[in-house]
DNA sequence: TCTGGGGTCCTAGGACCC
DNA sequence: TCTGGGGTCCTAGGACCC
């Protein structure tokens, strides 16, 4: 999908359209559009039927903004001022003031997600999920299919959720999910891009290794270092070297990818591994200093994930911990029960035993709670042999007290 | 002016078992 | 007088993706 969650406010704030406009961020009292117009026009409710009437100047600008926010979508107009995805907002106002700034509403954006997908498993129903707004099919048996390269059932696809949703995308056609991902790049937005194996040395080699879907800045780094900057550059190199540099399994992998084979199928529902949920504070807290406050959060992670894991139907053992401190490092810690849970006194008592392994000295600037080794609720496999623990020490007794026993 | 939240998968070492 | 070989599970960290 198109710039997804920033097309999706569109549709509510057409008046919005053709201007730089960022969705992210942490919630400020001004972005409360609601809450500001009740003030603005006493006596007018605001509802989904004339948000549209809201007049432009009214919304929320990026100068100013404190908080600890990132982009997470940038429409069109405000990618010219080379903003964009993942990154900090206070950044982003400097390098583009005036855009508007809209808070994220998933909500939203799943309601949006669960209907432009409903579409497309009414064509082809071999769809795999990649996220909120991507998604794998396999026009490999769809009546109609091979028309065209692909190209007549790809546009019917653009047309019906089009239509059904006032929402565009952009489809790249190809002989596996490695190049369809690329191509799917190569003509945004709303746009058709179909590759053939053919086409690899023009279409493929001159880009990017960073193209691939699995290189990441650290592999990318790397492969720059070594002189290898495009796809042809990495398909020149000898695969033994590439596993030598990188590793047997993903310098294998590397040699692959450059020569556009993948045979990963386009695979249907998978069950979901963990749930979890993390937050970022407003400003960095300490142990001790903040015991009360952190306490708090504490809990309600371990509430909020132990209430996904029931609404969904999932159970698990595994309970974990996680940490940012002040300087940005993470830890996390995690321990393994003999018995599945979504009880969140459970969650919260073992997630407080973690939390007595790592170091509390430093100040925390994100909290998070995990479950993992999930399972369907009520499938839950008979109960084991106890756990074969790799003990890992107490930290700091002192500061670990005073919050993790609340 | 630092850097969200929710995930998956991989690696590597140690415990433990047969 | 020198320490097997294979397998699984647990834990921690990290790369990567949307």
């Amino acid at each position: 999908m198109d710039a997804f969650y920033a097309s999706v406010e569109l549709l509510r704030y057409p008046q919005l359209k053709g201007l730089p406009v960022v969705i992210g961020g942490g919630r400020r009292k001004e972005d409360d559009l609601l809450g500001r117009l009740a003030v603005a026009y006493p006596g007018q409710s605001w509802g989904t039927e004339n948000l549209a009437d809201i007049p432009v100047d009214f919304f929320p600008r990026l100068a100013g903004y404190t908080g600890r926010g990132v982009i997470t979508t940038a429409t069109y107009a405000a990618r010219q001022f080379g903003v964009g995805s993942a990154m900090g907002l206070m950044k982003a106002a400097k390098l583009c003031p005036d855009a508007i700034l809209l808070p994220v509403d998933f909500e939203q954006y799943r309601h949006y997600s669960r209907r432009f997908k409903s579409i497309i498993t009414d064509i082809a129903p071999l769809m795999e999920n990649r996220g909120v707004d991507e998604v794998y099919i396999d026009f490999t048996d769809v009546p109609g299919g091979q028309r065209d390269g692909g190209r007549v059932l790809a546009r019917l696809i653009q047309k019906t959720i089009f239509e059904d949703t006032g929402l565009t995308c952009s489809v790249g056609v190809a002989p596996n999910k490695l190049i369809a991902k690329m191509a799917s790049e190569f003509n945004k937005p709303n746009g058709i891009s179909i590759v053939h194996e053919a086409d690899l040395q023009t279409l493929i080699w001159p880009l990017a290794c960073r193209k691939i879907n699995g290189i990441g800045p650290k592999a990318d780094e790397k492969l720059q270092q070594h002189g290898i900057r495009t796809i042809g550059d990495l398909a020149a190199r000898d695969p033994i070297w590439l596993k030598a540099h990188f590793g047997k399994a993903y310098g294998a992998w590397l040699h692959e990818a450059a020569w556009g084979r993948d045979e990963r199928p386009v695979s249907l529902e998978s069950e979901p591994v963990s749930m979890s949920r993390e937050t970022t504070f407003e400003k960095d807290l300490h142990a001790v200093r903040d015991r009360q406050t952190l306490g708090q959060i504490f809990t309600r992670l371990c509430e909020q994930v132990a209430a996904d894991l029931q609404r969904k139907g999932y159970e698990g053992k595994t309970i974990g911990i996680k940490l940012r401190y002040d300087n940005f490092k993470s830890v996390t810690r995690d321990q393994t029960l003999d018995l599945y849970t979504a009880d969140p006194a459970t969650i919260r008592q073992v997630a407080g035993q973690c939390l007595k392994r790592v170091d509390l000295s430093r100040r925390l600037r994100l909290l998070g709670v995990r479950v993992g080794s999930l399972v369907k609720q009520g499938t839950a496999p008979a109960e084991g042999q106890p756990n074969k623990t790799s003990e890992t020490p107490d930290l700091d007794p002192q500061a670990q007290l005073l919050f993790t026993d609340e």
